[in-house]
DNA sequence: CGGCTCATGTAAAAGCCGTTCACATGAGCT
DNA sequence: AGCTCATGTGAACGGCTTTTACATGAGCCG
């Protein structure tokens, strides 16, 4: 019995040392495995080489554990909207849409931290740190919409940033949630999860009246110009784009 | 001891007569209140008044009863959609903003079917009947976009219907695991989910070239209210914006 | 250096769950 | 009546979470 134990021991010591930061990786390993939900503190413990009480010296329960990974989770989530973004450059429909890609990307390369952050059935409110995180992170999106929604071609009516905001969010989340991870990935679909959430996009900002098809923007200035084109009041923005967002021929 | 045991016992007697079925309504119950991942298969059998072992005679474990909530559910999910969608009555785009009301309300008012379906971490795709059932779901919403993708107005390319009908679902899902349930749904938003997804339906729309303004242009002609006003920073000028999609004055 | 103290780790135990197994019960058929 | 098989029981195993009393040793103070 217990050779390991000894040994882990001898390596290290009655004193971890760093046990806090070890099993928060350890965590993060087994969830990406496992799932939250599968996810066991004793595990996380054992992978760490300390006894199952040793956790609570550190944490006051498992879901403390969680919720620490997941408030990490919204802090990386925020970095990479934020790098993603850019401040809107070069021009911001090109930005925006490298957000919602970055969205994607987070959600695919890191599954145990989107798995924590959105999945775990975590109480997001009942943690005020973790619920700031989360609204840093959504504010990235909030701004880069506030953007977008200043950019509104005169005669069409500016949409309030906030919806504009939380319909991104929803497409975001609703095409990672379904289509971008684990299981329901492998739903045979006529387009990758990332052309269906750019097209989606696309789609969703000429309906707003936006000129989406923007090619390399001359550099420097950045409202491509808007066409003069009086849009008949409830008409349809005359879509240029032949083909339209999706019509792709790769 | 076991007064109430041997009181169930005289009620019932040694069988129970129908436990397969108490066993699904009292697992709906708890998911309902605690969530799948905390739904316990002991609860479930002590709710039903019996042993901890005698729910293996119905199910082979704790996640065969949890695929069978799930079926049923997506078997209900079906049938509420379709009868929104109601083939396409009065006319299509009226239908199918019901379909995408309906998903919301489904949602809402079977939270443990909902988490059982969409939440609860599931291998979808390991259950044949799971996936056959969840895709039977998706193709009302399918079927809608085809009508719709046929509708397209002349002159505009006609969008690929199943890249419409996972479009909507990704909204439809996005705005429903975001803002329409437990916790998530204290977010505090300038409209409502239901009023959310139909703008959000409306503007992709729109953006397809469908028309959107069918609506009885009787009544109070103008007063476009500034949507529920959310937006601190770039706000919107309190004058006119004639009102999109969202400007709903209801 | 010697000793104190307190954060950090351990072992043991209680209580809950999932799951299995041998056994009990009784409903339905012959 | 007797048989049989589906259905339910109780006990037991192992695992997990969490608490408690105790052990260790790192850092500080004189």
């Amino acid at each position: 019995m217990s050779w390991r134990k000894e040994q882990r021991r001898a390596e290290r010591g009655y004193h971890h040392g760093n046990l806090k930061e070890a099993l928060l990786q350890a965590a993060l390993g087994l969830i990406a495995e496992k799932g939250a939900a599968g996810f066991t503190f004793a595990d996380a413990a054992r992978m760490a080489g300390v006894s199952a009480a040793a956790p609570y010296r550190h944490f006051r329960d498992r879901d403390e554990l969680l919720s620490s990974i997941a408030q990490r989770g919204f802090e990386q989530f925020e970095a990479r909207l934020t790098a993603a973004w850019d401040d809107g450059r070069p021009d911001t429909v090109t930005a925006f849409e490298r957000v919602g890609k970055a969205y994607l990307a987070f959600a695919r390369e890191e599954p145990a931290f989107y798995n924590a952050m959105f999945e775990s059935g975590l109480p997001v409110d009942a943690n005020p740190a973790l619920q700031a995180a989360s609204e840093r992170a959504f504010n990235i999106i909030r701004a880069a919409a506030e953007r977008l929604a200043a950019l509104a071609p005169p005669g069409t009516p500016r949409p309030p940033a906030m919806m504009m905001a939380l319909h991104i969010w929803s497409m975001a989340h609703g095409v990672a949630s379904l289509f971008s991870r684990g299981d329901a990935a492998r739903r045979k679909l006529p387009m990758s999860p990332d052309e269906l959430l750019e097209a989606e996009v696309l789609i969703y900002l000429r309906g707003l009246g936006f000129p989406t098809d923007r090619r390399p923007p001359a550099k420097g200035a950045e409202p491509p110009p808007v066409p003069p084109e009086a849009s008949s009041g409830s008409g349809v923005p005359p879509g240029g784009t032949p083909g339209g967002p999706w019509g792709k021929p790769k």
